[in-house]
RNA sequence: GGCGGCGUGGCCGAGUGGCUUAGGCAAGGGCCUGCAAAGCCCUGUACAGCGGUUCGAUUCCGCUCGCCGCCUCCA
C-alpha cells in the first residue's frame, strides 16, 4: 500500500485507510482575494495527482477542499475597490475554478465555504471556552496553546522553542505569543457576524476544523496543503481538534514550494506569476508534467527554461502517440503491460515518487518508437496504450499532434509543396516550407505523406 | 537564536553501501531523409569540502563551507 511522508511523524509512514477501500482527504483551499499563482497550481496538481492515484488504486475517495471567503485581505480589497467582500470573493472563486479546469484539476467532491460555517464556528468557539482552552482577550477570543500538550508537533518544535523565535507582535493580554485568535471583534457596521461575545469575524484556523469534521467526521484519513500551512495553520487546527478530543486527521501531508530563483514564490513577496499568465503561452499539461518531474516535497524552480523543457518533453510524448495513430494501430483492444503497471505502482507507492514513475514512462515512449521502427505494431500498440493509461492516471492526457482542421490557405500551400516535391523542385519546396513556418506551421515529410502541425 | 531541509554530470531532476550510465532538456557523432523534422544507435565517466566507520561510500556518522524554508499572512 501507499507510503507517504507524514509531517506529524517526520518520516514516511504506511497509509492505512480508516475504512477499507475508502479514503477521506481534506486539502486546504485558497483564500479568494486574488488570482491563483504557480504555487497554488502546484499544490492543486499535487493533491489532484494523489487523489487520482488513490482512485486508480481502486479506493473510493472523498476529497474535500474549502474556499476561504472570510478574510481580512478580502475585506481590504473590497474596500479599496468600493464593493462588497462577497463580490470580491465570488469573482476570485470563479476565476480559481476556471483556472483549475484548464489545469485539468478534478473538482473536489465537496467545496465548503467558510461563510456558510460561521454558525458552526461560533458553536465550536463556545465549546472551546467551556473546555477552558480559550479565553477572552481585548480584541477577540483566543486559544490557549499551553493547554495542548504536544503543541508544535507539526513544526517539530516544542512550545518553548517556538516562543523563543516568535516574531509576532506581543499583545499584553495574550498568555503566550503563540496563542491565536478564534474570533476577532469588529465594528457591527462593517463585515461581521453575530456571536455571544459580540459582532466579529472568525479567525482563519477555526473554519477548516469545523468544515472537515462536518463533512468527513471527527476522524479522517489525510489533511494536506502547502508546506507553509503546516505551521501555524495546521498546527492550530490540530490544537483545536485535540482540545475537542477529536481523533481528527490520521496523516498530515505537505507539498514543497515553487521557487523563483532561490526564493519562495509568495503573495507577500510579490514575486509570483499567475497561472493564467503561464497558461497564455504554455500548454497546461506541460505545467503538470513539470510538477510530476520533481518530487512533491522538493522545491520546484519554475522559470522559462524549466517550462520550455517540459513543453518540449510533452510534445515528444504527443508525437509518439501520433506515430502510433499514423501507423493505424488500434489501441482500444490492446492489453496493458502488467510489468509496467507494477513498476508504476511501486514508484507511486513510495511517497508518490512521480519523477521515477514518469522516468519509466519516458522509457516506455522510447520503446514504442523502437517497436514502430521494427514494424511490431501490435506490441507498439500495447506499450503506447500502457503509456497513455499511466499518464492518464496522473491526470495527463496525451494526444496526437496533427491539427484536426487546417486553415484552407495552409492546406493549399501544403498541396503545392507536395506537387513541387513530386517533380523534385526542392527549391520551391523549401520556399513553401518557409512560408508555412512563417504562418506558424511546421511540416514533416513522412512515408505516409506530409504531417503538418502548429508550432 | 530555535527547528527542519538541501548542495548530483552543461542545465533540470531521481536514486542507491559495491549489481547496470534513472529520466528530461541541451550538446557531439552516426543511421535515415532531396534537405529538414521526427525516430533509432553511440558519446560525456556527476554526486560541495575535510575527516571517520567499512573489505568498499555519492549513499552511514562527524565537522566545515554555501543555500533554502518555518518560527508573522501565505499553497
Amino acid at each position: 500500500m501507499l507510503r507517504l511522508f507524514d509531517t506529524a511523524v517526520g518520516d514516511i509512514v504506511e497509509i492505512v485507510p480508516i475504512a477499507p477501500g475508502r479514503f477521506s482527504m481534506y486539502v486546504c483551499g485558497p483564500t479568494v482575494y486574488d488570482l491563483a499563482h504557480l504555487g497554488h497550481g502546484r499544490y492543486a496538481l499535487v493533491f489532484d495527482v494523489l487523489r487520482r492515484y488513490l482512485e486508480w488504486r481502486g479506493l473510493k475517495v472523498r476529497h474535500v477542499s474549502n474556499i476561504t471567503d472570510v478574510d481580512d485581505k478580502i475585506l481590504e480589497r473590497a474596500e479599496a475597490e468600493n464593493r462588497s467582500p462577497s463580490e470580491v470573493a465570488s469573482e476570485f472563486e470563479e476565476k480559481w475554478f476556471s483556472t483549475m479546469a484548464k489545469l485539468g484539476v478534478l473538482k473536489p467532491h465537496e467545496i465548503p465555504h467558510a461563510t456558510a460555517y460561521v454558525g458552526q464556528m461560533v458553536a465550536l468557539i463556545g465549546r472551546l471556552l467551556d473546555e477552558g482552552v480559550a479565553y477572552l482577550g481585548e480584541d477577540g477570543i483566543y486559544f490557549d496553546v499551553s493547554k495542548v500538550g504536544d503543541y508544535g508537533l507539526l513544526a517539530r518544535q516544542s512550545l518553548e522553542s517556538l516562543k523563543a523565535g516568535a516574531r509576532i507582535a506581543e499583545k499584553d493580554f495574550k498568555k503566550s505569543p503563540m496563542d491565536f485568535a478564534l474570533w476577532k471583534f469588529s465594528d457591527p457596521s462593517s463585515w461581521s457576524w453575530e456571536s455571544p461575545w459580540g459582532p466579529g469575524r472568525p479567525g482563519w484556523h477555526t473554519e477548516c476544523v469545523v468544515m472537515s469534521v462536518d463533512l468527513l467526521g471527527e476522524e479522517f484519513d489525510l489533511h494536506g496543503g502547502g508546506l507553509d500551512l503546516s505551521f501555524p495553520h495546521h498546527e492550530n487546527e490540530r490544537a483545536q481538534a485535540e482540545a475537542m478530543h477529536y481523533k481528527f486527521s490520521h496523516h498530515w501531508v505537505h507539498n514543497g514550494f515553487v521557487m523563483v530563483g532561490s526564493e519562495k514564490m509568495s503573495k507577500s513577496l510579490g514575486n509570483f506569476t499567475t497561472l493564467d499568465e503561464l497558461l497564455e503561452t504554455t500548454d497546461p499539461r506541460a505545467y503538470r508534467l513539470l510538477v510530476l518531474q520533481s518530487h512533491y516535497r522538493s522545491p520546484l524552480d519554475v522559470n522559462s527554461q524549466t517550462v520550455a523543457e517540459a513543453s518540449r518533453a510533452l510534445s515528444r510524448l504527443d508525437s509518439t502517440c501520433q506515430r502510433v495513430l499514423d501507423a493505424g494501430v488500434d489501441m482500444t483492444s490492446s492489453q496493458l503491460d502488467e510489468e509496467e503497471l507494477q513498476a508504476f505502482r511501486e514508484a507511486m507507492d513510495n511517497d508518490l515518487d512521480t519523477p521515477t514513475a514518469t522516468g519509466r514512462l519516458f522509457e516506455l515512449r522510447s520503446k514504442v518508437n523502437q517497436l514502430l521502427d521494427d514494424g511490431m505494431l501490435e506490441e507498439a500498440g500495447k506499450a503506447c496504450a500502457t503509456m497513455e493509461h499511466l499518464f492518464g492516471a496522473l491526470g495527463l492526457t496525451l494526444h496526437g499532434t496533427e491539427e484536426a482542421e487546417l486553415p484552407s490557405n495552409v492546406k493549399e500551400i501544403v498541396e503545392r509543396r507536395e506537387e513541387a516535391r513530386s517533380v523534385k523542385d526542392f527549391a520551391l519546396s523549401d520556399r513553401l516550407r518557409k512560408e508555412l513556418s512563417d504562418l506558424g506551421f511546421a511540416v514533416e515529410d513522412t512515408p505516409s505523406g506530409p504531417k503538418v502541425k502548429r508550432r
